[in-house]
DNA sequence: ATGAAAGCGCTAACAC
DNA sequence: GTGTTAGCGCTTTCAT
C-alpha cells in the first residue's frame, strides 16, 4: 500500500501539501491539486484512517450498544443509526450488552481505546456512573440514562394510555396488563399509562410482569388465561403480545372475538403476525436516525437544539382488536 | 489519558519494557512486572489500541456485511458472530449493503483503510472480483462468493427437499412453491430441492418467485391462492411463509386444515407466529459462530481444517402442517 | 532482562 | 502557497 510520502514524492510536493489536499485545508494551487490528484490515482492511494485517528483522536466509529440485536426492536433502530452514520462517514460498531453492566463497561472501555467518536446506547437499568464521565459524546435511546445525557425516545406513558383506551372503547372490561420488567424506565412508564387509562373506571384488571421475550410471555399469558376470564390484553411489547396470541390460540381462545390484544413498539413483527397485531407504534427508524444525527452533532461540537427528543407514539389499529376487523 | 511513557516513567523502566509487559512478549523480571503493574493501576492506564494498530496493521475489528439487518435472518447470525468475536477480543462493525455492490465496495474500502482484521460477508449476487483481491481474510456466510473464499452455509437443496417431502407425506397434492429471487445461490438451491421432491410424482405444482420480504410475499400468495386450489406451500424463507399465512387468513383459508405451509430458515419469527410455523431450520447461531471462528483463525494465520463448512438443515415440525397439530 | 531509537502514516504548527 | 518537522502512542529491532 502506498502512503502519503509516496504520493508526495510522485507528485513532487511535500507531504504537508498532500495532507492539505486530502483534508481540503489551507491553500493549495490548482497546479498542485492536479499533480497530487494524478499521483493518487496512479498509486491507487488510500489514506490510512488509523494513522489519521492517532492524530485526531477520532476513529469515525460510533459505538451502538443494545441489549440484544436479536430482539426485533433493535435491528430497526440499528438500521436507521447506520444509514445516517454512513451519510456522515461514520461506521457502526455493534455491541450486545445482554443488559449486563459488565459488558457495557467492557465495550465502553475497549471502544474508547479504539478512539470511537461517540456512543448511542440503549442502556441496561443499572446505575449510570460509568456513562456520565466518558470523554466522548453519548446519546441515550429508548431508555433514559441520566439527566445529563441527551435522549431520544417516545412518550411511553401516553402511548400506553392510548393503547389501553382503545381496548376499553372496544368494550373490554376484564383487562390483563402484561407489564415489562420493573425498574426499566419505558416499562414502568407504560405501566403508568395503562393505569392512567383504567383508573376510576369499572374495570377488572390483572397485572403480570414479564420480560420482553417470547416464550416467557407466552407462558405467563397462558397461566393467566387459564385461570381468569380476560377479554383484553395490553402487552408492553410486541413480542409479549405475540406470546399472548400463541397462548390464546393454544387454549382455543379466538382473537379478536373472545380476546383483544394490543402490543407495543410497532416492530415489523407486529405486522407479520396473523392476525396482524394492533399496536402502539414507535417510529423506530426515526428514533434511530435522530439519535444518530444527534451524536454526530455532538461529535462535531455543534449545539443541540433539544437535549431530549420525544417522538409521539401512534396507535396502529390492525386485526387483533375489533374495530380493525 | 496517561500513555505508555507516563507508565514507564512512573515505574522507572523504559517504554520497551512496558510494551513487553503489555503484550506478554520477551523476558521481564518479576520485579519489573510488579512496578509496571502498580504504575498502570495508579495511572488507570489503558493502551491506545489505535497507536497499536498503526504498528500491527490490525485494528481488531471484524467487518460484518449483510444485506439488511432488519431481515430477521441476519440478527441471529450477527449475534453469534459477535459472541465469538468478543471472546477473542475482536469487535464487530455492522454494514448493511442493501444487496448493492457499491455499498459493499464502499465498506470494503473504508474498513480496510481502518485496518479491520477480516470480513464476514453475506454477499449480494453480483460478481466477486472486489472480494477476491482483498488483503485481509474474508469468509462467506450463507451465500457463496467465489471458490477461493471459505464459506459456511447449510445444504439448501437437501433442506428444501426435506421440507417439500414433508408436505407430500402429509397428503398435499397441489403445491405452491414460493421460490426466492432467481440468481441468488441459496434460493436457486432450495428451488432445486423442491423440484427434487416433486419430480416424477403425480403432483400439481405452481411456482412463483418472490423476494425475502413480507408484503411482497403476502401479495403474491394471495394472488395465487385466489386463483388456484392449493393445499400446500413450500416457501423459501420464513418471512415469505409468514406472508402466505397472512394471505390465507385474509381469504378465510385455514391453516393447517385446508392449507399446509412450510417455511425455511428457522428464524425466531417462525416460532413466534400463530400457528407456529413448520420450517426447515438452519442453525443460524452455529453458522455465525463458525464463520466468526473461521475468520479469526485466518486472521491469526492458522490453517483451516475445512474450506467449506456445511451445516445440515433440520425440519422442525410445528403447527402449520398437520402432523404437528 | 532492559533500554535507545527508529518507524508505523498521518496532521498541524511554524517558518519561509 | 508550500515545506520542515515534531509529534500522536505504540511496537520492535538491536545493542548492551
Amino acid at each position: 500500500m502506498a502512503n502519503i510520502r509516496d504520493v508526495a514524492q510522485k507528485a513532487g510536493v511535500s507531504v504537508a501539501t498532500v495532507s492539505r489536499y486530502l483534508n481540503n485545508k489551507g491553500y493549495i494551487s490548482e497546479e498542485a491539486k492536479r499533480v497530487i490528484s494524478a499521483a493518487i490515482q496512479e498509486l491507487d492511494y488510500r489514506p490510512s484512517l488509523v494513522a489519521r485517528s492517532l492524530n485526531t483522536k477520532q476513529a469515525m466509529f460510533i459505538g451502538l450498544i443494545v441489549p440484544d440485536i436479536v430482539n426485533p426492536f433493535f435491528p430497526e433502530l440499528a438500521r436507521a443509526v447506520e444509514d445516517v452514520a454512513l451519510a456522515y462517514d461514520y461506521t457502526i460498531v455493534l455491541c450486545n450488552s445482554d443488559e449486563k453492566i459488565e459488558k457495557e463497561i467492557h465495550y465502553l472501555n475497549t471502544l474508547q481505546q479504539k478512539y470511537v467518536s461517540g456512543f448511542i446506547v440503549a442502556a441496561s437499568q443499572a446505575d449510570a456512573s460509568h456513562y456520565t464521565n466518558l470523554n466522548v459524546p453519548i446519546v441515550a435511546i429508548d431508555r433514559r440514562i441520566h439527566p445529563s445525557i441527551p435522549i431520544v425516545a417516545t412518550d411511553n406513558r401516553e402511548g400506553a394510555r392510548m393503547g389501553t383506551e382503545h381496548l376499553l372503547q372496544n368494550g373490554c372490561r376484564r383487562l390483563l396488563c402484561m407489564k415489562g420488567p420493573a425498574g426499566l424506565g419505558p416499562a414502568d412508564d407504560r405501566f403508568s399509562g395503562f393505569m392512567d387509562a383504567v383508573e376510576g373506571k369499572d374495570i377488572e384488571i390483572e397485572i403480570v410482569e414479564c420480560p420482553f421475550q417470547f416464550e416467557a410471555s407466552e407462558e405467563v399469558a397462558r397461566t393467566v388465561l387459564r385461570q381468569r376470564s380476560i377479554d383484553g390484553i395490553f402487552a408492553s411489547s410486541d413480542i409479549s403480545a405475540a406470546g399472548a396470541m400463541k397462548a390464546a390460540y393454544s387454549l382455543g381462545i379466538t382473537v379478536p372475538d373472545q380476546l383483544q390484544i394490543v402490543g407495543y413498539d410497532g416492530t415489523k413483527l407486529s405486522s407479520q403476525l396473523t392476525p396482524s397485531l394492533t399496536t402502539v407504534a414507535q417510529d423506530l427508524y426515526r428514533i434511530g436516525a435522530l439519535a444518530s444525527r444527534m451524536v454526530i452533532k455532538l461529535i462535531e461540537g455543534q449545539e443541540l437544539e433539544e437535549h431530549e427528543i420525544q417522538i409521539p407514539a401512534e396507535l396502529v389499529i390492525r386485526e387483533t382488536t375489533r374495530s380493525g376487523a
